[in-house]
DNA sequence: CTGTTAGCGCGTTCAG
DNA sequence: CTGAACGCGCTAACAG
């Protein structure tokens, strides 16, 4: 006999601690001393209180723990712009596995990209009595997350520095990444490069905007607003300004774009493109970049890391209990430059 | 003065409802029915209560309420296998925007494939309190959910029905999807085609699998089983098997995959061929396939959907209050096969 | 319409 | 080492 039938997991009714204790005849506080594995009881009583504990199929409320004790929840929340975004269930990924790793388990709060959302997702979130939060923030002012540390509950930015507050992030290297990209453009002999890009009000967009310039400048060039596009990342408006863009008298030999939709889009205003090869790097790497049909450099970085980093700060602030210090660490996650070939350019 | 600076959105520490109605010089109660909309008090005082924690910026203690109403707690649990497949994070987009709809949010918990696991994630959301569940399966025996439906949490499962136990669930048509794809790969007049597949343990695999056989069957072609590969569905393992059916002697003349990365594998080992073409269909979509070297026909669904249906079937149960009918509705997802042309094959 | 009492299930505190 | 009382924050159920 060395697993029960599945059956048997839970009472009929849902039973509580108090009926445990009647059925083995001790007092409630035993078996909740017993099931935390505190101390003072016996080991006796305690394997004697588990095995029933385990006989009976009972199993503690967490709510009612967690609104008793002040004490931890082992619930974070995650809170994000668009879960649609593969960066985001990527970051979703490496959060849950941290925090399963310490027990806990992850809330999700969608913001759809709006302020206002954000604050009402969070205060929602610390109604609920999470522990702590890793939030993707979504505007340039993160006041009102200052206002939940203050509160205890500590949170780490993802994806974005903090800006108005103190609290520890992680952010990949938006900066020095798109700089590598733009800088093996320059190498391989484009002077034209185009740049596809998101909002400046948006950190990741100014960055990598930012690394580009700044690769141009190192180069002796000057940046030319005409080959510059920058949106909200849609794929169309990107397809559609990759084209304006080669549509220009002199036009770009290279584009770079600042995330995987700007990529997709110029790859799509590619494929239709009859002229001069037009050489493509962008930041975030592409599934099945190998298999298509035209070479392609990505700036990759794992965004399962950015997730696990920002779990990990925010688990070493919860283990240190204290008055929250007012810690502003930053991690931040390496990129790496991969150049996809074309397969019919590198016959086996 | 349209919104409240976000600073003062938290009282320094939280505020119980007591204080607000010290403060108010009302009894808690009055407060606790201004907030719900509860009917026994005058329009009068309500407003003024409700200004009153506006003011303050107070917000209930979800898991106090949870605790005492007995009533819902506004939370419902995502139990997937991994994280990291597409499928599932598409899925979680699907549940989550529904239970937002609904105004209650998600907690995940991944299982890791492991039936164990699986039991053990499942028993830690009931104890969390959550409204009902949505489970993926990972085993063929689910008889321990049905001990949860039991207890009173109802549950839907997604991507496969329910085996053992009464409930609802919302599947793919992995079948007819199936069959749809083999019969277009006969209609081309191909007579030998090979399967990738997954482990016929699996209900996709198995139902993948029989859509592939009937197929054959109703064009008078036995099943080969050489030309058949069923393995858990790792890229590098579909790579390895793909290979090998390509170096028969009488080789296929087409592969059909029975997902993403069955696909992926062949993609990867077409990728090399030198022979003559090998014609390629596959369940699940891909990205950019119509950037793809090879022409690729592709089953292709709506993940998301299965979440919203599966999300939609639970909220019905929840607002149907009651002793939690026997019901075991199917709701089938349908599919599509898509053409994706090789941009080579199709000159602009 | 409003306020008081009691208790959801558990854990801290203090007696035995 | 064990048990009894009390309270976490909120809300049914009953007073007034």
């Amino acid at each position: 006999m060395t697993t029960r039938s599945g059956t048997e997991s839970f009472g009929s009714e849902s039973m509580t601690m108090r009926d445990v204790a009647r059925r083995l005849g001790v007092s409630p506080m035993t078996v909740s001393r017993a099931l935390r594995g505190a101390r003072g009881i016996s080991e006796a009583t305690r394997a004697r209180v588990l095995a029933g504990v385990s006989e009976l199929g009972y199993r503690p409320n967490k709510l009612a723990r967690g609104l008793r004790s002040g004490g931890p929840n082992e619930l974070i929340g995650l809170v994000v712009t668009n879960l649609a975004n593969p960066f985001y269930s990527q970051l979703a990924i490496g959060v849950e596995q941290v925090a399963v790793s310490f027990g806990a388990r992850v809330v999700l709060g969608g913001t759809g990209e709006d302020a206002g959302t954000e604050q009402e997702v969070v205060a929602d979130l610390v109604s609920r009595g999470v522990d702590g939060l890793v939030v993707v923030p979504t505007g340039y002012d993160h006041a009102h997350l200052g206002a939940v540390t203050a509160h205890g509950t500590p949170v780490v930015l993802a994806a974005s520095p903090p800006m108005g507050i103190d609290a520890d992030c992680v952010v990949v290297d938006d900066f020095g990444g798109t700089r590598e990209a733009c800088r093996r453009l320059l190498a391989r002999g484009h002077r034209r490069i185009g740049f596809l890009g998101l909002p400046a009000s948006l950190w990741t967009g100014s960055e990598r905007f930012r690394g580009y310039a700044v690769a141009l400048e190192e180069a002796g060039i000057d940046v030319d607003e005409r080959y510059v596009s920058r949106h909200r990342g849609d794929i169309a408006l990107a397809e559609r300004a990759a084209r304006d863009m080669l549509a220009l008298p002199d036009r770009p030999t290279a584009l770079v774009t600042a995330n995987n939709r700007n990529t997709i889009g110029a790859l799509r205003a590619l494929r239709d493109w009859t002229g001069d090869d037009i050489a493509l790097a962008g930041f975030d790497d592409i599934e099945l970049a190998d298999m298509l049909q035209l070479p392609l450099t990505v700036v990759s970085y794992s965004a399962v890391d950015v997730g696990r980093s920002a779990a990990k700060l925010l688990f070493e602030h919860l283990e240190s209990s204290g008055p929250l210090p007012r810690s502003s660490r930053r991690v931040v996650i390496p990129t790496t430059l991969v150049d996809h070939p074309t397969a019919a350019l590198v016959p086996h």
